[in-house]
RNA sequence: GGGGGUGUAGUUCAGUUUGGUUAGAACGCUUGCCUGUCACGCAAGAGGUCGCGAGUUCGAGUCUCGUCACUCCCGCCA
C-alpha cells in the first residue's frame, strides 16, 4: 500500500536548504534520483524540479522508518519530514548546491512506487529518441528538458510582457477555418454539421490579423499554434508555434524596431545577454550575392565572389559556356586549406551535388604553381585577375561552382556553411542577427507555369516597383523582411497591401482572376474596401528561436510533446484509425489502397 | 517521392570487414553483505525472436532480396 498525502505540507524545494537552515524541521517531496544503501545508513538523493537534496535514514534515529526506507527504489515518489543537519566536515559535496547539509528523516511517506524506468533519468545517459518519445513523461524529468521548457516559459513571459508594454493586444483567432490556396498543404477537419465539407487548420493567422487591423485594434499579437502538412526536418514540425504580431500605421522600420526590442528582451531575460541594436540589415540581392543564401550566417566570413566576367572567355569551356548561357561562376577562397586531401575534396563535391551543382572545381595555390585540374585553361591575365578578385595567397584552396544563378548561389552558399563547420570557424555562444529585406515579390513556378508569391499574396510591393507588376513581374521587390539568426530564419513578415486595387493587381499577376479572388478571398477584399489602415507585421518561429537559445540541434528538445519524423506521436500513438461510427457520422469513406 | 545513417539484453553499445563452439561489455534490475555515501562498495544472479519476412548455405547476428521503425538531408515548407 502506498501512502496518502494526508496533512503533510511541503516546506522547501530540493534546492533550497543551506547551512543557515540547520536544525530546522522540514518537509520535502520529490522523486528518488539515487539510493545508496549501506546496510545501516541509507542515503537518497531526492529530486524535484528545482534540484536535489540528500536525505538520510539512520536506524539509530528511527528503526521503523529505516526499515520502511529499505523498499525505496529509483523514481519512487516520496514525502519526507526530518531535521536539517550539517554534514560531517570531510563529507561536504561542493558539486551540489545543497551539499553542505542533509536531512535526517523521521517520517517517510511513499506516495507512489515506480516500475523500473525504460531508461535512466540522467543527462549523461542518452536514450534513443523513439524510446524517449514513447516515455516522454520520463524524458521530461531529465534536467536538460526541464531547463529547456523553463527557458521557453521565461521567453513567452518576457514576450507577453514586452508586447503588452508596447500596446499590443492578445486576441485569439480560429483554428477551424477556411482552406487557403497556395502555401503549404492544409490539415483538413471534416464538418459533421455540414456533411462533405471541411475546415482547414490555419497555416498562420495571417488573414485574421489583417482583419483585426481593419477592425481598428491597431496592435495585435498571439503566441499561437500553426499547422502545415509538409515533411518534417530537425527544425520543422507539422504543428509549430508562432509569435504572431501585426501593427497599423507603420512602415518596415517600425516593425523591425519593435521586433528587435522583443528579441533583445528575450535574450536578456533567458540568457542574460545584452544584444546590440539595430541588427544589420541587408537586401535580399546583397545576401544572395555575398553569401549565396537568403539566410546568411554572419558568424564567419568566407564570402562568395562572382568571377563570371573573368572566366567568360577562358579556355575552360564549362565556365565559358555557363556564362554564355546566362549562368554564374562564383568562387569561395578557403584560406590556408590547400592541405585538403583528395578525399576531403570529394566529400565537398558530393556535398555540393546535393544542391544540384554538377561539379566543384578547385585550385590549390602553392608557392610557385596552381595545382588544379583546370589551372591550365587560364591565361596569365585571367590568373592575375582571379588572384586579385579572390585574394589568393599560397596555402589557399579556392572552390568554384558554375551553373544557373540559382544553383550556383545555393550550392556555394551551402558549401560556405559546410566549410565553416569543418574548419571550426563557428564559435559557441555567438549570436549574429541580420535582417534581410526587399525580397522579390514573386518567383516563377516552372512546373505550374505561373508566378507565385514568394512570401504570401498579401505582401506589398515596393512602391517604386508597382509599375513593373505588368511589365517585369520578377523584378518587383517586396516590402518583406526576414530576421536571420546564425544562418537560420527565425522570423519573417511584411508590410501588407491595404488597397483593393493593388491587391487585385497582385492577384492578377498570380493568375487569380476576379471570380476566383472573390470566391477565395472575397471576405478580405470586402474588408479592405471597408476602411483599411496601412499595416504590416511579422511572425517568429518560437520553437526555432528556443532551439537556438537552448543550444539544441532539434526543435524536438524544446517542445514538450513533439512528433516523430513521420508526424506520429509514439506516446499517444496518434494518428490512429477512426471508428466506423465516427466515419459514418461524418459521411466519410476510406478508400483503401492496401490491405 | 528520392538519397544517406542506424536497428543486437531494460538502456547505451561491441561483435558484421573474412558466415563456424554456449552472442559479449557497461549501466540498470533482483538477492545477499555493508553506518558516511553522493555515478557508494563487495558477492552472486536473472535478463536475447540479433527490428520483421523470405532466400543462399551443411551452417546466417554476419551474405542477398524485400519490408518496417527511428534519424539526417533533397524535393516540399505562400
Amino acid at each position: 500500500m502506498t501512502d496518502l498525502l494526508g496533512d503533510l505540507k511541503r516546506t522547501h524545494h530540493c534546492c533550497e536548504l543551506r547551512n543557515t537552515d540547520i536544525n530546522k524541521e522540514v518537509v520535502l517531496m520529490g522523486w528518488v534520483q539515487h539510493r545508496r544503501d549501506h546496510g545501516g545508513v541509507i542515503f537518497i538523493d531526492l529530486r524535484d524540479k528545482e534540484g536535489i537534496t540528500q536525505i538520510v535514514f539512520n536506524p539509530e534515529n528511527s528503526n521503523a522508518v529505516h526499515e520502511k526506507a529499505q523498499e525505496i527504489r529509483n523514481e519512487y515518489v516520496l514525502g519526507v519530514k526530518g531535521k536539517v543537519i550539517a554534514r560531517p566536515d570531510n563529507m561536504l559535496n561542493p558539486n551540489m548546491k545543497t551539499g553542505a547539509i542533509e536531512v535526517l528523516i523521521d517520517e517517510l511517506c511513499i506516495f507512489s512506487k515506480a516500475r523500473t524506468p525504460a531508461f535512466q533519468i540522467e543527462d549523461r545517459v542518452e536514450a534513443s529518441e523513439s524510446i524517449r518519445l514513447q516515455y516522454r513523461y520520463l524524458d521530461l524529468r531529465r534536467p536538460q528538458l526541464q531547463k529547456n521548457l523553463l527557458a521557453r516559459h521565461k521567453a513567452t513571459m518576457a514576450i507577453r510582457k514586452y508586447l503588452d508594454n508596447n500596446g499590443f493586444v492578445d486576441i485569439e483567432t480560429p483554428f477551424l477555418t477556411k482552406s487557403t490556396p497556395e502555401g503549404a498543404r492544409d490539415y483538413l477537419v471534416p464538418s459533421r454539421v455540414n456533411q462533405g465539407e471541411f475546415y482547414a487548420l490555419p497555416q498562420s493567422p495571417q488573414l485574421f490579423k489583417q482583419l483585426l487591423m481593419i477592425a481598428g485594434f491597431d496592435r495585435y499579437y498571439q503566441i499561437v499554434k500553426c499547422f502545415r502538412d509538409e515533411d518534417l526536418r530537425a527544425d520543422r514540425q507539422p504543428e509549430f508555434t508562432q509569435i504572431d504580431m501585426e501593427l497599423s500605421f507603420v512602415d518596415e522600420q517600425q516593425v523591425m524596431e519593435t521586433a528587435e526590442g522583443m528579441i533583445v528582451t528575450i535574450f536578456k531575460k533567458v540568457l542574460d545577454i545584452d544584444l546590440v541594436t539595430p541588427f544589420p540589415r541587408i537586401t535580399y540581392d546583397e545576401a544572395i550575392s555575398r553569401f549565396g543564401l537568403d539566410r546568411p550566417d554572419l558568424r564567419f566570413d568566407l564570402e562568395l565572389r562572382d568571377v563570371s566576367d573573368i572566366v567568360k572567355d577562358a579556355g575552360f569551356k564549362v565556365f565559358a559556356n555557363v556564362v554564355k548561357n546566362g549562368g554564374l561562376v562564383k568562387a569561395i577562397n578557403a584560406k590556408g586549406c590547400a592541405t585538403f586531401t583528395r578525399k576531403q575534396i570529394d566529400e565537398l563535391t558530393n556535398f555540393a551535388s546535393v544542391y544540384k551543382a554538377k561539379g566543384l572545381a578547385w585550385i590549390k595555390i602553392k608557392e610557385d604553381l596552381w595545382q588544379s585540374p583546370i589551372a591550365k585553361f587560364f591565361t596569365d591575365g585571367e590568373k592575375e585577375a582571379l588572384k586579385k578578385r579572390l585574394d589568393l595567397e599560397p596555402g589557399d584552396i579556392v572552390f568554384f561552382v558554375a551553373d544557373q544563378p540559382k544553383i550556383t548561389n545555393e550550392a556555394l552558399g551551402q558549401l560556405r556553411n559546410e566549410l565553416a563547420r569543418r574548419l571550426g570557424l563557428i564559435l559557441d555562444n555567438t549570436y549574429e542577427f541580420t535582417w534581410v529585406t526587399q525580397f522579390p515579390l514573386l518567383d516563377y513556378d516552372e512546373t505550374e507555369k505561373r508566378y507565385q508569391a514568394l512570401h504570401h499574396p498579401f505582401t506589398a510591393p515596393l512602391e517604386s516597383d508597382i509599375k513593373k507588376l505588368s511589365s517585369d513581374p520578377l523584378a518587383v521587390k517586396s516590402r518583406a523582411y526576414d530576421l536571420v539568426l546564425n544562418g537560420i530564419e527565425i522570423g519573417g513578415g511584411s508590410i501588407r497591401i491595404h488597397s483593393t486595387e493593388l491587391q487585385g493587381k497582385v492577384f492578377n499577376c498570380l493568375g487569380i482572376d476576379e471570380n476566383e479572388a472573390n470566391e477565395k478571398f472575397g471576405f478580405l477584399l470586402n474588408a479592405l474596401a471597408s476602411g483599411a489602415p496601412p499595416h504590416g507585421g511579422i511572425a517568429f518561429g518560437l520553437d526555432r528561436l528556443m532551439m537556438l537559445l537552448c543550444q539544441e540541434d532539434s526543435i524536438r528538445n524544446v517542445i514538450a510533446f513533439p512528433k516523430t519524423q513521420k508526424a506520429t506521436c509514439p506516446l499517444t500513438e496518434a494518428p490512429s484509425k477512426p471508428s466506423t461510427a465516427q466515419l459514418q457520422e461524418l459521411s466519410i469513406k476510406i478508400s483503401r489502397i492496401e490491405e
